[in-house]
DNA sequence: TTTGGATAGTTGTATAAACAACTATATGAC
DNA sequence: GTCATATAGTTGTTTATACAACTATCCAAA
């Protein structure tokens, strides 16, 4: 079946992912507020290596949806604020292992609270069944285009 | 009733817009292989004024969820490219308005067409009722937020 | 009519994304 | 072992975003 039911005046918020944007700019206000000097960028990059620590730029470039370069430069930046510490890895000389720092450690509950803070806000009056469809939705087109 | 239900591993494609930026990326790829010289975000600013041409920069803050600065710099950069032009309102001398050049009319029709099949292949697998849910699930967020 | 606040737009600065071109290292075919 | 190719990461450049600070204009209350 092709999806040719859509409206013109419907492809736009689509496209734009404003719900995303406004999620992130929303989650960047928290995070300020609170003192966290952390971008949604470089928490996003610190959020898979909460997962496993240690793993290379490459496997950050996968998680994240990256580019190289991307990861590098906020590699680079969160290695300035001391939030990880770029390891040459000794199996393979091409590769950096990446890992948190204490200081990146002592981040991941409260920024992950007000993570959670904000989805809520954000599906206020959404049913769990239709939060399950959207996700499902989302996870399907990024597999379709990936 | 609270949404509370969400786990953790569930935060990050939502807020990271993965899905939304799959397809701005696809459809970028696609402007540039039919020789369209085109960011997605200029295409964005020019969508709205195909809908309405002569608007103000302020009316395209509102309409694109971007903030007067970055407007700023994409009409800048649309008027290099003359695809629009900058003209000081009459009524209003505080105030541009910003029109299509007749290139920018030409464009319309192609650019659409790009991104209605970027659509299509992103929905690929999913029915119309799911389609239909998700866009109210992420109008609704992006209404609770914006 | 003056003045103070609101609105429209611009500029400066920092961070980030995408693409191309590059270096260094690893690997597999011969 | 040598060499072609692939992989990991970096650097340069352009475009875009967010925030703060700024100018110019408008409008309404005194």
């Amino acid at each position: 079946m092709t999806n040719n039911h859509f409206k013109r005046g419907e492809l736009y918020s689509f496209i734009t992912g404003k719900a995303s944007t406004a999620i992130a700019r929303r989650l960047q206000k928290k995070f300020n507020a609170a003192g966290l000097n952390l971008t949604i960028e470089q928490w996003s990059v610190l959020y898979h290596l909460w997962k496993q620590d240690g793993i290379s730029q490459q496997e950050l470039c996968n998680a994240t949806f990256r580019d190289k370069p991307s990861i590098t430069r906020l590699v680079d930046n969160l290695e300035k604020l001391q939030l990880v510490k770029r390891v040459p890895s000794e199996s393979d000389r091409r590769m950096n292992r990446i890992f948190l720092t204490k200081h990146a450690q002592k981040l991941q509950d409260q920024s992950m609270d007000l993570a959670e803070e904000t989805l809520n806000e954000a599906l206020v009056g959404v049913s769990p069944d239709r939060i399950e469809i959207c996700k499902e939705v989302l996870q399907i087109v990024y597999d379709n285009l990936k």
